[in-house]
DNA sequence: ACCGAGACTGGAAGCGCTTCCATTCTTACC
DNA sequence: GGTAAGAATGGAAGCGCTTCCAGTCTCGGT
């Protein structure tokens, strides 16, 4: 691979002018510049990025976190990502945190060791502290799905208790009133919220919370069939079941199925976060919006705006969850 | 972030004698190991993997080209080899070709340009030629689903013409006779390979294959629902619809329901892949696994032996699909 | 013709690390 | 005690680029 210095060589000017047409900086003339660019072309020079980065510091490369690199969920946030920036002539290095503090913490020095301009992360084991302290470092960042006051402005989050409010209060509008909850690990901020959503609605509606209606899973499709199946079991009238994601809520179809159930007519369910495949499910799943791709979109914005100082860029950190009405949901 | 210079200084000993330890090298006292790693342990020094990028050539990181990064095809294979990877210490910079021939092109060359060890791609747009001749380069690198006989040992691949074989053959077997097929974008060699195998299948059968009754998708969801709906409008009768992958399949199943018949009984479908949602369907999809995490692994033990010189790793090309039997099938 | 302000160019010092080479220190052994 | 092989260390030259600084050139204005 040819470098710089034969760039120069053959143009016949010096390293630095050679750098200047790279840089596309200002002050080099049509001719130095005509000159340099056919040398490169001749000798199919691409620059070391590596080196660039080391002597300017600057990479082009945002570093990106996400606890997984599979599911729906987090593919559409990476895609979204990858595309918004590569519009913008910068780059993405994406690793997984496993959901693990450890390995997270990992993660983010890796990225920022490996000179990211920026960093874009979705994590949940690393406590709020870690990226109080971690924005008195120069590398900037954003998180996603979280909400931490003290960097209010790095964040990007969605109103998780509005969504599960949403969720129950449909059921309610469709004239249910034993309504069973599946939540996510309730560790988790985001879980507690849906389910305070839940509960919020059910109480608006002067319905009391069943305690023995409520099982708690880790957002995995298969807890949402185990956690279905321990509700059935329990013998409690129920005729709804509001869950935490769309994966549990497949799972719980699933078991609902199994037991030769049928839906909405017997139960109806609805899920959150609207992936993907919520629509090749049968009957087709209502669930809450989760806008994962313009919260994505957006913190990649802010970024370019901050990082690499694009003017005319609006920022908006606060999310808004919006019901989506399929089939899986009856009138009693 | 402190350097090597003043864990040097700290330390009381050279530069060399810090790298040393850095890397681990033979020939360091445990004198000197000592206060080094005491000196780094005290300053939170942290290599900048850039600079050490840039003085050994070496990166330690692994680039990854996939068509998109969303998806549950490319999502398993990112998280495997991810993980793989990790275990031993490395890391991946994953980028998208978005199935374009400039920009899979521009990936190639950015992850070489990062100073990768060694790239791990499944692209479709760029022609065999290309990396036939991106073999004299440098960089080592491995080809998934794709078999480019000049350049074998780099390839790992699925006998594709097998697994469509398998699922027609399968509905054969089951009494059978009028079997449509929706294919993928027959540019693509796995896309004719499969349905290659349909026709195998059929003709060791003595089934003349019905043009009427074959269709060209895009591997996309919208393209099975669209090809069953125009495989319905010709009116021949049918009664199994093989289709190119479960994501076609996902959304022939739904025009099926759509058009108020039932599976399987008045239409018995198979996909292709075995990704996670099959079993989310209902009825769950009777599919073809292909083994794209085992291919994954494959791909990294081969990078892990050839360019980091592990020992005892046997490294195997080719891969063979399976029939994978649920319930969208029916006896005839 | 002269001056100064920019425009343009080149030189050279780094960015933070690795690694080759030379030097010094140990140790085992005769 | 002397020697040589090998272990341990330090010095210094890079890796390929950016960027500061200083020097040269150009040109309009007087």
């Amino acid at each position: 691979m040819a470098t710089i210095y034969e760039v120069s060589a053959l143009a016949g000017v010096s390293l630095s002018s050679v750098s200047r047409v790279l840089n596309d900086h200002q002050h080099v003339s049509e001719k130095t510049k005509k000159k340099v660019m056919d040398a490169m072309q001749e000798l199919g020079f691409r620059p070391n990025s590596v080196a660039r980065s080391l002597a300017s510091n600057r990479s082009n490369c945002i570093g990106i976190l996400v606890s997984e690199l599979h599911g729906p969920f987090y593919g559409a946030m990476l895609s979204e990502i990858e595309t918004e920036l590569r519009k913008a002539g910068k780059h993405s290095i994406v690793t997984a945190g496993h959901s693990n503090e450890q390995s997270e913490k990992e993660g983010i020095e890796f990225l920022i060791d490996r000179n990211c301009d920026a960093l874009i992360m979705l994590v949940d084991a690393l406590p709020n502290e870690y990226f109080v302290k971690l924005k008195k470092n120069k590398t900037p960042f954003t998180v996603l799905n979280r909400h931490i006051p003290e960097i209010e402005d790095n964040c990007f989050y969605l109103d998780n208790e509005l969504g599960g409010y949403l969720a129950t209060k449909h059921f309610i509008e469709h004239g249910h009133k034993h309504i069973a909850y599946i939540s996510g690990p309730l560790s988790k901020q985001d879980a507690t919220d849906r389910f305070h959503g839940h509960q919020r609605a059910l109480k608006e509606a002067n319905i009391p919370l069943n305690d023995a209606l409520v099982v708690e899973g880790d957002y995995l499709i298969q807890s949402g069939r185990d956690g279905m199946a321990s509700l059935l079991d329990t013998g409690i009238n129920f005729t709804a079941v509001a869950c935490a994601n769309d994966e549990m809520a497949a799972g719980a179809m699933k078991t609902v199925r199994d037991r030769g159930f049928t839906m909405p007519d017997d139960y109806s369910i609805i899920g959150f976060d609207n992936v993907f495949f919520t629509e090749y499910l049968y009957p087709q799943l209502s669930t809450i919006n989760f806008p994962i791709k313009d919260m994505a979109k957006m913190s990649t914005q802010w970024i370019l705006k901050h990082v690499y100082k694009q003017k005319n860029i609006d920022v908006e950190n606060f999310f808004k969850p919006e019901l989506i009405t399929r089939e899986s949901i009856s009138h009693i």
